[in-house]
DNA sequence: TTAGGGGTAGCT
DNA sequence: AGCTACCCCTAA
């Protein structure tokens, strides 16, 4: 594959979202097995997929475990400990809907995810088994014996933890894969077109150096392992930070979207019309390219940010046919940001202390000390709803401040 | 990672 | 108004 069949693949895996085939499905189809980052790019693609429909489930745990395979050759990183320990709790915790741990398919569940899954991690050492794993395999195996404890761990809210330990990860593995190639000259490209000193002074808004800017060949390869900001971060920005954002920033993206579109649509309408034709299994063909005008006035499930630019693109390009590819949603699907006001700081539902987790706490710090993050971990199960942030603020609130 | 100051929201 | 839970920030 030629460097620019790669740079559409690159920029295809990580882009389309809803889409008819998984990206690792796409990657495998395009044979691509000696390009790691590409599959990474294309494990996350479809991680957040399945985030974004909410699906927090056993292909979540394959994939989980071939990022970490990905990563073999560097340690493993904690968000990815932690989203692989409370997806594989929250994979069981669905099975455990029957009143009792004998009706339904807990036991199966347990063997299967934790005996078989779980077991070929211990066996191949892999880090993802951590004390925090071994102690949630514990507290489920003991749950199959004792009631109590099948209760509890049956009303813990796990979801929301494996959401936001998954949520977390992604955003440090979109931040490591930095922008794609594409993207990467589509800003140049734009930032060359521009007027030269508005380009500087752009670029260096967006972490670009002048010479970045002229400097070609090397800046593919080289460029990806530095954290430039893409477009994702621009749109996280976005939503974040709305208030600090000016006009002229999310006009950039705009502009910037516009550009690699006409990019895309020049290197791929060729090769996809093929594929079409020829109605070949390349996995390309299944991609969407075509123009679907329709699209553009799908709902948004957002917080209706006017930040989409198929509306205000296509009346600057008048009667251009051009290929659709979705606007990227925020990948923040975590409750906490969801529906967080733009100025005023969102507050989560108070949860107030229950009396067993007020023992949990005490017992906690008369083992651990103030060492809030033992104390969590010693009992993930009673704190699975509180950071280390709420023992220590309840603590304070014992003691009295 | 933790401590602590200072603040807000929601409830009673 | 007072209390509790939670948030944000900074310093160590």
């Amino acid at each position: 594959m030629g460097v620019i069949e790669i740079w559409v693949a690159e920029f295809v895996l990580r882009r389309h979202q809803n889409p008819r085939v998984y990206a690792t499905s796409l990657f495998s189809a395009l044979k691509l097995d000696d390009c790691p980052k590409l599959k990474t790019s294309a494990v996350v693609r479809d991680m957040s997929n399945s985030l974004i429909r909410g699906q927090v489930d056993e292909r979540m745990l394959d994939l989980l475990e071939v990022l970490e395979k990905l990563q073999e050759d560097s340690v493993t990183m904690e968000s990815l400990k932690s989203a692989y320990c409370w997806t594989a709790v929250e994979c069981t915790l669905r099975f455990m809907w029957p009143e009792t741990a004998s009706d339904g398919f807990f036991g199966e569940a347990l063997e299967r995810i934790w005996g078989k899954r779980i077991g070929i991690l211990k066996v191949r050492e892999s880090d993802l088994v951590t004390p925090e794993l071994l102690k949630w395999e514990s507290d489920l195996k003991m749950a199959v014996e004792e009631p109590d404890m099948y209760q509890k761990i049956r009303e813990t809210n796990i979801r929301y933890n494996a959401i936001s330990h998954l949520n977390q990860l992604l955003k440090e593995q979109w931040a490591l894969l930095g922008c794609s190639s594409l993207e990467l000259e589509a800003r140049k490209w734009f930032l060359k077109r521009k007027d030269p000193n508005a380009a500087r002074e752009r670029g260096k808004h967006y972490g670009y150096s002048g010479e970045e800017v002229n400097d070609v060949e090397d800046t593919v390869n080289e460029q990806e392992q530095e954290r430039e900001p893409s477009l994702d971060t621009v749109n996280e920005q976005e939503q974040e930070h709305e208030p600090s954002l000016d006009k002229a920033d999310i006009t950039v993206a705009r502009e910037l979207k516009d550009c690699l579109l006409e990019i895309i649509q020049g290197l791929v309408e060729p090769s996809t019309r093929q594929g079409q034709e020829n109605n070949n299994a390349t996995g390309l063909s299944s991609v969407d390219v075509s123009p679907q005008p329709d699209r553009a006035n799908r709902t948004e499930t957002g917080r209706g940010r006017a930040e989409d630019s198929q509306g205000t693109s296509s009346s600057s390009l008048s009667g251009r046919v051009r290929p659709y590819l979705p606007t990227p949603k925020p990948l923040n699907v975590s409750s906490l940001k969801k529906d967080k006001p733009a100025k005023t700081g969102f507050k989560r539902p108070v949860r107030h202390w229950t009396p067993e987790e007020v023992q949990a706490l005490r017992d906690g710090v008369k083992e651990y000390g103030k060492s809030w993050k033992d104390i969590k971990k010693s009992n993930p199960l009673v704190f699975a709803a509180r950071t280390e942030v709420n023992l220590k603020d309840k603590w304070r609130n014992l003691i009295g401040r």
